[in-house]
DNA sequence: CAGATAGATCGATGATCGTCAATGTATTTC
DNA sequence: GAAATACATTGACGATCATCGATCTATCTG
């Protein structure tokens, strides 16, 4: 275990070491599986490229036109919108036929400030 | 297919819709699959913590003092760990018989930015 | 109401992921 | 060299994921 040995190590620039060198995990385990969960949002090239298209947009965007520049099948366009929209970094909207999607600024700040 | 019906919507704020609605794709292929590699690294809970204890201290990090606060076995805590230092989060050094982590705070900057 | 269209859902499949026990490798100490 | 220690790697398992064809649902139009 670790305990053991840790008076014997050398620590690199930390006086008090023999008492603990991890200051404090900062990160709540609700809060990690939250965050882990938004990241996972972002951990699919594709969903990049449709968030990047959304993001970079004026207004909004018409679904149909993300099936296109994605190069996958609608079912699947359907599927990654869908997990962007529950990890809150895109909003959907019904209107008539179509579908219309906007970047939520707010949440990518969120996950922005986390990263320190 | 969607350029049929293209010049029927009714688009929201946009009176050059009729052209493309869509300005540009802003991530290339090769760019989106970086990160999505990257954001991958931050998609899971257990690493979020091991980041957070390595980033949230002064100097560098032992490996024996990870598994303990993370929960996991030492087998589980090296392989994440490798793949943090992999995405280049972390940097990993190994002195004598213990092994020391250290967050690289320039790889997060980037990511940062990726999200603006 | 019938036909057409946009998008979501379902079901199946192959790939990837998180996990740990067992084992391997490198280093220090005696 | 032998024993001990810290960490990595392997192999196997179940769980989750990305994908698409087929189908379902909602909406508009005539």
């Amino acid at each position: 275990m670790a305990t053991t040995t840790k008076a014997l190590r050398k620590l690199p620039a930390d006086p008090v070491a023999c008492c603990s060198p991890v200051r404090k995990t900062v990160l709540d385990e609700a809060d990690a599986q939250l965050l882990a969960q938004s990241f996972a949002a972002l951990a699919d090239p594709i969903r990049l490229t449709l968030l990047s298209i959304v993001a970079s947009s004026v207004g909004e965007v018409c679904a149909c036109d993300l099936v296109e520049p994605s190069g996958r099948s609608q079912p699947t366009v359907s599927h990654h919108m869908k997990i962007l929209v529950d990890a809150g970094l895109v909003s959907r909207e019904k209107r008539g036929l179509w579908v219309w999607y906007a970047a939520v600024p707010e949440r990518l700040d969120a996950l922005r400030n986390a990263l320190r």
